[in-house]
DNA sequence: GTTCTTTACGACCAACGTAAGCATT
DNA sequence: AATGCTTACGTTGGTCGTAAAGAAC
């Protein structure tokens, strides 16, 4: 058995039009080309599905019983082909990213604002994880793509370095260093430090940043910026935060200032299986974000 | 687009074996044109479906959601295969056939009960009718083929002669005739004669019979066999049925011989529209019917 | 005679297989 | 080096169109 979308159109196009000549027409072939094609049909089935007599075309009664699947087939055949060209014509689709919690806040979302306005038919997810649980889910395939402080293994990720941010001292507004034009990792020697959650790659940026100065432990440990502003302000000590989680410390007894020091950066790329396609939607929100890189926060 | 069959097989089986080289084997063909044979259905989709890196081969999220659709497609094409090749071995299917109560009494449920042994899944229809009534049904395609006495428009159907049936005189067993051992068309000359309705053949076949002869009009017209019986056994007349009728008017009081005319016979045809075919189930009946000629009741 | 389908036949394109190529492990 | 998908290329078979034949009205 080989039914080809071809002669099942021929056979509906048949069937409707009555006629060879015409049905052959439709279909854009040669009546000699129709007529055989109907005959090729008609053995690849195994069954004579029309009765035709030079003047009258009509089905038999195995050609009637053939008619309801032919129908389904050809039905089934154009959604399947109509599915697949809607999702490339991102009229259709679902993209799921990835990212840590201080890009998830404002910069992702604004981006995927606007790739919603563009596709609005495509649905979006936005996952807020720390930097390990991103990884995983770009490696289950629970997400398409994610963005993220560590590139993974080499192997099994392919990245792309979407910027650099900066990262921010936050101390209390009466901080010795509050005042200060320039402050620099050194700066901070001895002073009571705030740690992110060590599954984040905040900690682990800072962890070889911080070691060689030597910042006093305070022990604590908190997984949200909002905690983290809240210890600060209560003068459990200073913390040091990557420019787009600055937002998410903001309150008027603290300040927020860039570390002056080249290497006070943490790059942040965009992290995707290797050795997989992207679903359109997916790659086309890709290749959008790659192009923002350009004007985004900046060395 | 031109999906066939062939394709989406290759395309199911690279999905299960994971690997070009064993799908191919499992379609009987080279790992070169399988190969040909994913990239063309991967051109006429107008999609990638399969990430491929020389060791592994897994779907694209496009091929994912082609898989779905593919499954359908070619589940409805076996299904629809499956239901051919059952209608042609008469596994499934449906016969509708008309023919006059007289026959439709015994002689037709005998084969058709015999025809059922045989395909116990094909559904078998019988109606009775009046002989006009029988090739509307033909025409209009109601029923399959009919048993008839009247060969109908020859441009509209074909007939096949079944054979003749034998014109019986029915009386009560008192009656003069009753006792004769020859009864022919002239000793009915001057009888009180019991009509069956004009729709029906037999009064067709009569009238033409009878008319030479002189027969007593009874004024007494009717349709069942049963009310016909009963009227003569209570003495309004005589009547002639043919000879698979005179089951039915069987009674202890009533006697049935047959005609000696040679004329007094009415044929019985195997009658369907013209330029039509039946259905191979509708078809192995007709067949069956028309060998059973030869051994059924004579000229 | 006219109309419509089928058959005949030559041309062409598409699909296959063999074998070489290329990438990955 | 070995494995496995892809490309190259020659061959074959299937499909198409032109033209003639055949059937129905």
């Amino acid at each position: 058995m080989n039914l080809s979308g071809r002669l099942l159109d021929a056979f509906l196009a048949l069937v409707e039009a009555g006629r060879f000549s015409v049905a052959a027409e439709r279909c854009h072939v040669s009546s000699s080309a129709f007529s055989q094609m109907i005959s090729r049909l008609e053995e690849s089935v195994g069954a004579k599905l029309f009765d035709r007599n030079t003047r009258n075309v009509s089905l038999t009664p195995e050609g009637e019983a053939f008619l309801v699947g032919a129908r389904r087939i050809v039905a089934e055949m154009e959604a399947s082909m109509r599915h697949l060209s809607e999702r490339a014509a991102l009229r259709l689709g679902r993209v799921s990213v990835a990212g840590p919690p201080s890009l998830a806040a404002d910069w992702l979302p604004a981006r995927l604002a606007e790739y919603r306005r563009c596709f609005p038919d495509v649905l979006v997810r936005l996952h807020d994880v720390v930097s390990n649980q991103c990884l995983e889910m770009i490696s289950s395939g629970e997400v398409d793509f994610g963005l993220n402080a560590q590139r993974g293994n080499a192997l099994e990720y392919e990245t792309e370095l979407l910027f650099n941010e900066r990262m921010f001292l936050v101390c209390r507004h009466d901080d010795p260093l509050a005042g200060r034009k320039r402050v620099r990792l050194a700066d901070l020697k001895k002073r009571s430090f705030i740690h992110t959650v060590r599954s984040g790659s905040v900690w682990q940026q800072l962890a070889g940043m911080l070691a060689p100065i030597g910042v006093a432990d305070s022990g604590l440990e908190v997984s949200q910026f909002g905690t983290l502003a809240g210890l600060i302000a209560h003068g459990f000590g200073i913390s040091v935060v990557p420019e787009y989680s600055v937002q998410l410390c903001k309150r008027p007894e603290l300040r927020a200032m860039p570390l002056a020091d080249a290497q006070a950066t943490r790059p942040i790329y965009m992290v995707r299986r290797s050795r997989r396609s992207l679903s359109v939607a997916a790659q086309t929100l890709w290749d959008r974000l790659l192009e923002s890189r350009a004007v985004s926060a900046g060395a």
